[in-house]
RNA sequence: GCGCCCGUAGCUCAGUUGGAUAGAGCAGCGGACUUCUAAUCCGCAGGCCGCAGGUUCGAAUCCUGCCGGGCGCGCCA
């Protein structure tokens, strides 16, 4: 089936042609208007082509209507209104098939598959292995993960990645953090180094291994017997055999443990949070394979590296950057920066046709330099794609909370879910637009109260199927929805919810496309919230005529499928039934 | 100082990429529902869309300049 939005652009674009208006000139937009009055959809094209035409909108808006050749069983009436939009009433007996298309298998949700099966790398969280994952990540794996499924479910093949910084001198850091705490637990006088991992999950990580043997450890190490966890080391003995090796072995073995422990933390936080990543790709093993001084090699032969004071500079103000930036320390130590562009080098190689990476508001001041890496390793224009979500204020007691891990004071991801629930988490930070700042006051949303849409959401879905549960009771046959039956829809509330559930495929668009999931919770709710009224509207659905009747459960049917769907994409669970409220 | 993001109802935020009378939830007030179990529904009130210019048929949306808030400006990661 054509989409009806295709169908009127097509028309307009035949009618418009005889003004010397053609495809390329103009981009024609439907959109629905805010007001059911205006029809169904409602196009500006006479109000963009008045200026250029040098006429005047709303008679050339007349004349296009009366040109626009459209078949009358689809579209029921065409009006100028206002200074001259034109609006299409779609006719009742469309709506439906457009309805009932939803749910055809090769229908309007695979007709937007339009990514070709393009390999896409979406990358988010890709937090450093030090801690348990902060609750600034929940908002990165909200989006993350919605994006992909979106991704996915517009025809592209989406690859959720995660990015472990497990080299350099944080991990070294967090060894000898460990070690101090076990050192000092175990009664040695063992300074604490400046600097270092103060998190009381550093304390409580040594006192447990004081307890533990090798065999213990290694066992622990064994939950990674997993492809993408092959980097995961275990070290060898235990702590005791650790402590008293030379200082930078013994360190070595506390950082390997250490990475072992929070690496899993890190991997369940996510499980439990609903995130599914494809891979996880360690730092470790862009040095292992010498992809870091590869890309060095080439960004040398591109001519972009130069060197000065005993370091390597990339000539990043040749990509717009304000200053050059270092690539290898004087110390002979590449940064950071290079082992980020050595990693998402190897990203284009591995054959993703497309990268976004999600990134925190403070590390927008990378971009330019990251882009212009890219453009200096040969990468197309374009392939690497920062989406960058802006922060997250956590309150609590009216407060800002201090998210530093240094200090030893946060919250962790685990800790919101225990509290508020991994649902209404994701729902609460994908109702937001991914460049606004948010804040969360954690008081709230521990009230699960008014503050839960989510819960919404899950109870409209409820009382669909609960209603469709008494139906089956009372014997009544409902089976799949059909066009004859639906057409018996008579109430503006029913209709209401119809107009809005037909909007799905092009929701799906369009959050996809703008990368913009948090349309996905708007739309989400207006279905509920339609969907409540219409269950208020029409008193007793179960008592009216059989015609009616089977019309409005068909409805209900339907309005389960869409929110389903919706509940898919946003990853929350949407309950056949709910627990009573007191 | 420079760069990025933000400023919309008392609060938290939407606003379909420049459209028609700027919306929702919460908080406040008033109703409905003795039910198909529901945290549901209806109504009222609440606005200088930070301020000032500009662009045009038309601006919360785009441009410029201010004001205010956040973040970033390392041979850190």
């Amino acid at each position: 089936m054509m989409i009806i939005e295709d169908l009127l652009r097509r028309a307009l674009l035949a009618a418009v042609e005889r003004y010397g208006v053609f495809e390329e000139d103009v981009d024609i937009i439907l959109e629905k208007p805010r007001e059911a009055d205006h029809g169904d959809l409602s196009s500006n094209l006479a109000l963009m082509l008045g200026g250029r035409l040098k006429r005047k909108p709303r008679e050339l808006a007349g004349e296009i209507a009366a040109a626009v050749e459209l078949p009358r069983e689809i579209i029921e009436s065409v009006e100028i209104a206002g200074p001259g939009f034109i609006n299409f009433r779609i006719s009742s007996g469309h709506q439906i098939e457009r309805l009932l298309d939803l749910i055809q298998e090769d229908g309007a949700l695979e007709a937007i598959k339009t990514g070709g099966g393009k390999r896409i790398n979406v990358e988010f969280i890709s937090a450093n292995p030090t801690g348990p994952l902060n609750v600034v990540s929940a908002r990165a794996g909200a989006f993350g993960m919605t994006l992909s499924r979106l991704l996915d479910a517009i025809g592209f093949d989406a690859h959720a990645e995660y990015y472990v910084n497990d080299a350099g001198r944080q991990i070294e850091l967090l060894g000898r953090s460990l070690r101090a705490h076990y050192m000092q637990l175990a009664g040695e006088d063992v300074e604490f180094p400046e600097n270092g991992y103060k998190g009381r999950y550093l304390e409580i990580m040594a006192g447990e291994l004081l307890a533990q043997d090798s065999a213990a450890i290694r066992k622990a190490g064994e939950a990674f017997d997993n492809e993408s966890f092959q980097r995961v080391e275990i070290p060898k003995g235990d702590a005791t055999v650790w402590k008293d090796l030379p200082e930078e072995e013994s360190t070595a073995c506390f950082s390997k443990y250490a990475l072992m422990k929070i690496l899993g933390w890190q991997r369940e936080t996510c499980r439990r949070y609903g995130l599914r990543f494809e891979t996880w790709y360690f730092e470790s093993e862009l040095h292992d394979s010498r992809r870091i001084e590869r890309a060095l090699e080439r960004l040398k032969k591109q001519g972009a590296v130069y060197e000065e004071e005993d370091a390597f500079w990339f000539r990043s103000t040749d990509f717009g950057d304000e200053k050059d930036r270092v690539l290898v320390r004087s110390d002979g130590l590449p940064t950071y920066f290079l082992a980020d562009i050595a990693y998402h080098y190897h990203k284009f190689q591995r054959g993703f046709e497309h990268a976004i990476d999600f990134w925190g508001p403070d590390h927008h001041g990378y971009i330019s330099r990251m882009q212009g890496a890219m453009k200096a390793l040969g990468v197309p224009d374009g392939w690497l794609e920062i989406q960058i979500l802006q922060q997250v204020t956590f309150l609590e007691d009216g407060r800002i909370l201090d998210m530093s891990k240094r200090k030893g004071q946060f919250v962790t991801m685990d800790a919101l879910m225990d509290e508020v629930g991994a649902d209404v988490a994701k729902f609460l930070f994908l109702m937001r637009k991914p460049n606004s700042h948010l804040d969360f006051d954690l008081d709230l949303a521990r009230q699960q109260s008014d503050v839960n849409p989510v819960l919404k959401v899950k109870y409209a879905h409820a009382r669909s199927c609960s209603l469709l549960g008494i139906a089956a009771e009372r014997g009544i046959e409902v089976g799949e929805p059909t066009a004859a039956s639906l057409t018996h829809i008579q109430d503006e509330s029913a209709w209401a919810v119809v107009r809005e559930l037909v909007r799905l495929p092009q929701v799906i668009v369009s959050a996809a496309k703008s990368r913009e999931p948090h349309r996905l919770a708007g739309y989400a709710l207006e279905i509920a919230t339609l969907y409540n009224q219409f269950y208020n509207q029409c008193k007793r659905i179960l008592d009216q005529d059989p015609e009616s009747r089977l019309a409005l459960l068909h409805l209900t049917v339907l309005t389960g499928h869409v929110l389903r769907r919706m509940g898919e994409l946003i990853g929350i669970d949407l309950p056949e039934s709910m627990e009573k409220r007191d």
